[in-house]
Order: structure tokens, then sequence, then C-alpha cells
DNA sequence: GTTGACCTTCGAGTTAACTCTAAGTTTATA
DNA sequence: TATAAACTTAGAGTTAACTCGAAGGTCAAC
């Protein structure tokens, strides 16, 4: 059994977070000490790994917590719901991608035309461009 | 002299979102009726396009307002200055799209491990695969 | 037996950029 | 003239995911 703070440890979560994730349902400590000591069994930090990982791969705590729920009773869930849960965020993910993309598109082509020098900047390019309103991208919707 | 609805359809932003610009020094309307009405001028619409296209762009609030001081005065200010700005922005959007990438290799290989189908989730190599906290990205420090 | 590290809860604060509401005034239209 | 659309301000609410602080209890070591 581990403490939260050797939790945190394994799993780079801080013990704040951790407290905040059981808070909102992601993680739980099986037991207690009298004292009120929060103590995690294997099972607890496997969840616990679940959590981070997902986090990491991108997902939501609100998408963590529908797949926590799946896998806690995989025989009532069907792998489609987890796949089209995935799906889903790949295409947030793709959507912003784009989104990002033309920004950088945007940006490299100002840095092109700018000379960058210790010249006032009575003349220049990126000003001009963002005078011009030539900058034509769509923020995310979400 | 547009009113701020006409501003609004001009540029795209909302009225909301022009008083709430305007609020943190980025918009202004260089008249108001007697009645309190903003009327913006040529000058004011060429302000506001610059905001909108500097939004765009990705840059911060914060950013469009010390572009707009370079702007209103650009004989004070040297080419560097905006390159600087510029740049920065290009590396903030570069690591987020580093992050992202990866995110969306992982969910594509998650997409491909899994059959989707309609049978229960008790193998369902996703979850296993965030079971064994196998995702590695690392989330952005801003 | 005391010091210091670690734990507890509860609740407020942070960030960025909006977004909305309410209550009231002004203007344009029919 | 009546009504609807558009405008005003001030301020609160939204979102997501933390992050921090205060006030106090617990535990291990020396």
């Amino acid at each position: 059994m581990l403490k939260i703070s050797e939790l945190a440890a394994l799993t780079g979560l801080s013990a704040h977070t951790i407290r905040f994730y059981e808070k909102h349902g992601l993680i739980e400590a099986s037991q207690r000490s009298g004292s009120g000591y929060r103590y995690y069994s294997d099972a607890d930090v496997k969840r616990a790994v679940f959590v981070k990982s997902a986090r990491n791969t991108g997902f939501s705590l609100d998408d963590i917590g529908v797949l926590l729920s799946i896998r806690l009773d995989k025989q009532s869930h069907s792998c489609q719901e987890v796949t089209d849960i995935t799906q889903h965020k790949l295409d947030e993910v793709n959507e912003r991608l784009a989104e990002l993309q033309t920004m950088r598109r945007t940006l490299e082509r100002l840095l092109e035309s700018c000379c960058g020098g210790p010249e006032n900047a009575t003349h220049c390019s990126i000003i001009e461009a963002l005078d011009g309103g030539a900058v034509t991208v769509t923020r995310r919707a979400s």
C-alpha cells in the first residue's frame, strides 16, 4: 500500500492533483488509515496509471471518466464504444493541428518577409501584413 | 463612421467581443454620439482589422497590445522587436504542434490496434494499452 | 518529547478569452 | 405613435484543469 506522495512519485502526478482527481471520481484510495491517510492498493495504482496514460494521450477528464467506467465493467461495453471516444478525440486533435499548421505557415511567412533588424519599424512588413488583414485562419469552435 | 454592429459585421467579431477588446485597450471608438453610441472611423476600423488578423495568427491579447503600441509609434520601435514577438509565438506553436502530433500518433495506433466492433470490451486493446501506461507524452508547460 | 516532514479538509484563486445577463436608453421603421 | 431593433453599462458566469493556501492533525526519527 502506497501513501499519496508515493503514488505521486510513481505516476508523476502531484498529491494535489491526485486529490483533485479523486474529487472527480477518477482515482480512489481503497483504504484509509484511522487518522484519514489515503492508502493505495495495487489496483488503485493501476487505475491511477490508466488515468495518467489517458491524460497524456489527450483525453479530457470527462472522457477518462467514461473510459474508466468501461474498464470497470468491460463485459457490459463494446470495443466500439471505446473506439468512438478515441476517434472523436483524434478528430479534435486533427482539427486543432490543422489550425496550428495554418498559424505556423502564417508566422513563418511573416518572419521571412521582415528584415528583423535594428531599423525602426516604419516599414515593417509584419505590421503591414497584419494591417492588410491578409491573414485568414479560423479559430477552433470548441 | 460605423456603428458597433457594422464593425462587427465587417470584422467578424461580435459586438460583445469588440467592447471586451476595448476594455482591454485593443480597439477604440474615436467618437461617441451624444447618447453614448460608439462610432468607428476608418482608422478605428483598420486597427480592429489589425487586431483580428493578429488574433487569427495566434497572438494573445497581450501580444497584440504590444504589437499595437509598436504600430502606433513605429519610429520608436525596431523590426527586431516585432520579429522577436513573432518568433516567440512560432516557437510556442511548434511546441504545441509537436505535442499534438504525438497524441495523434498515439491515438492512431490505439485505433489500429482495436477491432472497434460490437464485441464486449473484455480484451479491448485500447483499454489494455492505457492500462499498461505504454503511452508517454508530455503536456505543455504553459 | 520535540522537531520537521507529511498528511488532512475546505475553499478560493488562476488563466485566457470570451460570453451572457439585466436593466435601462436610443433610434429606426411602419 | 408604437414597437422592435440596436445600443449602453456593470458585473457575473463559463470552461478546463489544475494550483495554492490556511489551519490543523499525524508520524518517524533523534
